[in-house]
RNA sequence: CGGGAUGUAGCGCAGGUGGUAGCGCACAUGGUUUGGGACCAUGGGGCCGCAGGUUCGAGUCCUGUCAUCCCGACCA
């Protein structure tokens, strides 16, 4: 392609709306626009490499024996009211209505299209299992788009959902999409860690997460050096300390501390560590007031909380609710003299002569120890996994990293088939009721992941797989006739050997061109100079800065070599 | 949704105390240049986010509103 035609708009200087590496280089290098906040437009070059991507995805789940089609965007609220989802989505889901004043949404996930689709279409063991994928648009109304095209509102993504007899089947699924998902992330270059994930308290036997290793990355992933043991913080189990209590039991004192509620204050007022205290959370979990206690210093984890429970919504309760459960306002709360239930993280079990609220206002008690002060606890991993744990498998000290989750795969069990009564007729003649999983790549996250591991300071670096071009032909002085024609011939030739090639024939000067070349970051760089007149270009490669000048008549051999061998 | 910030030319920005809206880059034309974001000359481009208000007069002050970004909370 002749750049001279082509809207390649090159930013010199970094739009204000962008924060992260990879989002100032889709702007600068003209991959992307913003149209809203949330919402993309791709450019020509942006959407060369989105289509790349894509179709390493099509390849890969092909090779499975998945199938592609491609569903509506645009859902009646029906599918999603059998589920109950109409309303669990909440104002996440864009909704609309059309002439007749009927609900539709735009669609954030498609579990239940694809369930309604296979239900009436599938009616035998006969055809399971079925695996089947889309390369979709979805609409999810985010409260916060973040970081350009990482998280947003209108994005791509591709969606896939096995369909099979039993769990074994549903094994067999899930492990061919564990490959197809390696495979892609491997081709597209990306240094990435599959991690355990969190299945939620509504079944499902098994999720894993593809995460991309960055430090803008919004998920918080564990991991051990020595084992490979790698979870997200949601999952990451803590293992419970051994306690080696020598310490004297100090008798245990109520302590005036009037306006002392946060446990900074506290550690001020006590003159002492977080970790003497132990923190007492009010929730409400499904209707149900409960309390959650952990170590001053330690985060709650609310999904182990929840999954735990059991119950489907947990929230922190208001502070009116504290003052019932209480009888102390918000900063008070303590284990001792509570009438509810309290689940307490195993940690703290072990802890001694501790300070806790005293479910009193204005006071605390100092001196608490488990055993001899409080009752009915129940002890269980409620805390986010941190530094200086241990890994659950194998002891090591656990690392922590963030991590930007490109992909997701996930047992969903019969959640969607049972409640939508998606059955199959077994050898038998009797009905019953397919297992299902299902699976996510963002597509334009991808993307973005990739420009974020792969640049320098001159711009992006792309891999071979998915670069816009592959190679660009600078002319030094296109009105130079030796040079111009040179250049001509070589793009032409090139181009006849199906060699995707970006020739700058923009009447530029030469350091416009270079700049604009490694900010787009094509991988191979001709450039077309003095010794054209010698036969000689100059060879240049993005990722190594390796430079050298070669024959005319070796060049095509040579992009070809490399191509293959980048 | 809570906190913070910002809206002035395509992009980046400047415009004390109110008085005819500016700079750099980009763009157009002509010329000189041509191996790392050239130079000279000329030129085009603005509902100063929007709506009210104060004032003889508002980019500037006040009120409201919308949009965008960041931190947090939340998140199949």
């Amino acid at each position: 392609m002749r750049m001279s035609k082509m809207l390649i708009p090159t930013l010199r200087e970094v739009p204000a709306e962008a924060e992260i590496n990879s989002h100032k280089l889709m702007l600068r290098a003209g991959l992307m626009r913003r149209i809203a906040s949330g919402v993309y437009a791709y450019l020509p070059l942006g959407f060369r490499t989105f289509k790349k991507i894509e179709q390493i995805i099509r390849e890969e789940m092909d090779r499975e024996n998945a199938q592609e089609l491609v569903m509506s965007a645009l859902i009646p609220a029906e599918s999603y009211k059998e589920t109950g989802r109409w309303d669990i989505f909440g104002p996440e889901m864009f909704r609309l209505k059309d002439r007749g004043n009927r609900d539709f949404c735009l669609g954030p996930t498609h579990e239940e299209i694809f369930t309604q689709t296979v239900k009436s279409g599938v009616k035998s063991y006969k055809n399971l299992p079925m695996t089947l994928y889309q390369i979709q648009t979805k609409y999810r109304d985010e409260r916060r788009p973040r970081f350009g095209v990482m998280r947003c509102r209108e994005f791509v993504m591709k969606d896939a959902y096995s369909f099979d007899k039993d769990e074994a089947g549903l094994d067999e699924s899930y492990q061919a999409m564990y490959r197809a998902y390696s495979k892609i992330f491997d081709r597209c270059k990306l240094d990435y860690t599959v991690v355990e994930a969190d299945s939620g308290a509504m079944g499902g036997s098994g999720s894993q997460e593809f995460m991309v290793k960055s430090e803008i990355g919004e998920a918080q992933i564990a991991y051990c050096e020595s084992c490979g043991y790698a979870a997200n913080d949601e999952k990451a189990e803590c293992l419970e300390p051994v306690f080696n209590n020598d310490k004297e039991l100090l008798s245990m004192e109520e302590v005036k501390t009037p306006n002392v509620k946060t446990i900074e204050q506290l550690c001020e007022f006590f003159n002492c560590e977080a970790t003497n205290f132990a923190k007492t959370l009010i929730y409400k979990a499904d209707d149900v007031i409960i309390a959650a206690i952990v170590r001053g210093d330690r985060e709650l984890n609310e999904t182990k909380l929840q999954n735990y429970l059991g119950c489907n919504e947990l929230e922190m309760a208001d502070d009116e609710t504290v003052y019932k459960v209480t009888n102390a306002k918000v900063g008070f709360a303590g284990p001792i003299g509570l009438s509810i239930k309290i689940v307490a993280d195993l940690e703290v079990k072990g802890m001694v002569n501790f300070i806790t609220g005293a479910n009193n206002t204005g006071y605390h008690y100092n001196n608490v120890n488990i055993d001899r002060d409080t009752k009915n606890l129940e002890f269980v991993d409620i805390r986010t996994i941190t530094l200086g744990d241990h890994c659950p498998k194998c002891k090591n000290e656990i690392s922590i990293a963030r991590g930007i989750e490109v992909g997701h795969i996930f047992k969903l069990g019969d959640k969607y088939t049972k409640a939508l009564d998606c059955t199959y007729l077994d050898q038998n003649g009797r009905s019953q009721t397919m297992l299902m999983g299902c699976y996510g790549i963002g597509v334009g996250r991808t993307m973005a992941s990739i420009i974020e591991q792969n640049n320098d300071e001159s711009g992006i670096i792309w891999p071979m797989a998915v670069t816009p071009y592959q190679v660009i032909i600078i002319p030094i002085n296109i009105s130079n006739e030796i040079q111009a024609s040179m250049a001509e011939q070589l793009y032409n030739s090139l181009q006849d050997e199906g060699i995707e090639v970006l020739f700058d024939d923009r009447k530029e000067r030469p350091g416009v061109k270079f700049n604009d070349a490694e900010l787009i970051g094509i991988p191979l760089r001709i450039t077309v100079g003095k010794k054209a007149s010698e036969g000689i270009v100059e060879y240049k490669i993005r990722k190594t800065g390796d430079m050298d000048e070669i024959d005319i008549k070796k060049v095509i051999a040579r992009v070809k070599s490399d191509i293959l061998a980048y």
